[in-house]
DNA sequence: AGTTAAGAAACGACCAGTCGTCTTGAGTGT
DNA sequence: ACACTCAAGACGACTGGTCGTTTCTTAACT
């Protein structure tokens, strides 16, 4: 009992580091020893959380999108708000959070997909299934909003919600290079207010 | 002057090969081993050519964009083309050569960019420089379009580039985890069919 | 008692980068 | 036109260190 509780805690630890790490220095650029020795976990014992690295990095990329799952999804359930402001508010969250990071880091799945997502299975479906859960809720709270009526409909809410990840994603890259908040802040703009507007 | 020739063609293919391998790759998924043993150069010559690996990747970078740069540059110049037209043609070509890599690799920027491109100083510089030469091009490219009538002019031509390029990057990364040419298609339907156009 | 995790040590392979030797060809003096 | 000089590129072995992974003994819990 305390074992397996303590594995777990040990689990949590080594994806909540992963995901900083990985986020800020990549899949390749990331050694195990500098993830096992920042949670204090010796370098024998990983492999009893985990059958190979590549597989920890498809369990951190899950880890990672949870949280804006949650954060997302509880924007749009805040009765509170229309859907179309419940989008814009949690963007502009994030866009604070990517500020106080100093522009580091950026997202983990856009870095990963641009350096392994092409040549990792195991990593690719990891990354596939994050994007997919997002884009979906994203196109959950478009569609709620075309049925208020302050985002167009002759455009399908699940096409918006593409083009709405990618352009962010594409941001992001360009945020990371001019340490600026301008390019997803252009990003949320040119969306939400205008090309996605009625 | 024989060696100093011998030289050039010697980087010229140590460029050309760091390009697919860093694509394909990653900055830290390939080593200096992989690319001189693939260009027939020894370990020891390739400080002849690059003061370190870093500076060989900021390199590579502007190899790399160069001919991109000249393409499209030669579209526009078509004085049978209108510039919205020069602009779908362009694209249309890239997918094509998407296609036909099977959605390997995308664009080194976009790949470089979250990999590296806040972690090295001279790769962001040199990605930096890449990306503005590239968006300046397809900002002159929109500028000709709307003095032609074919594109909006209550958008300036400079962000309609920043979104084209960012939209672009992000759907290259959907496209490497989907291994589908959907996203960049959407992608280029969206902005240049649509939001763009009057 | 039996199962499983913890943990240390070590595996071979590979990393970016260096060092000193070898080779080459341009420049000079004749 | 030829021989000599000498800097500069060519080159491969080697550096210390790190990579992901395996092995095996010890310890702890059921």
């Amino acid at each position: 009992m305390m074992v397996t509780l303590k594995m777990q805690t040990n689990k949590e630890n080594l994806l909540s580091q992963g995901v900083q790490l990985l986020m800020q220095q990549g899949y390749h650029g990331t050694g195990l020893k500098e993830i096992l020795d920042a949670v204090q976990i010796p370098k024998g014992s990983f492999y009893n959380y985990f059958p190979s690295k590549e597989s920890y990095a498809a369990e951190v990329i899950q880890y990672y999108i949870a949280p804006f799952i949650e954060q997302l999804g509880s924007h749009l359930e805040n009765s509170k708000l229309d859907g179309l402001t419940a989008l814009k508010t949690y963007f502009d969250e994030l866009i604070v959070e990517l500020e106080q990071a100093n522009f580091k880091g950026g997202c983990l799945l856009g870095n990963l997909m641009g350096e392994i997502g092409d040549t990792s299975d195991l990593c690719q479906q990891s990354l596939r299934l994050a994007v997919h859960q997002y884009r979906e809720l994203l196109a959950t709270g478009l569609r709620k909003a075309q049925m208020e009526g302050t985002v167009r409909i002759d455009k399908s809410a699940d096409d918006m919600a593409d083009l709405l990840v990618n352009t962010w994603q594409g941001a992001l890259l360009r945020m990371k290079i001019e340490q600026s908040a301008d390019p997803i802040k252009q990003c949320c703009h040119d969306l939400l207010d205008d090309y996605f507007s009625v």
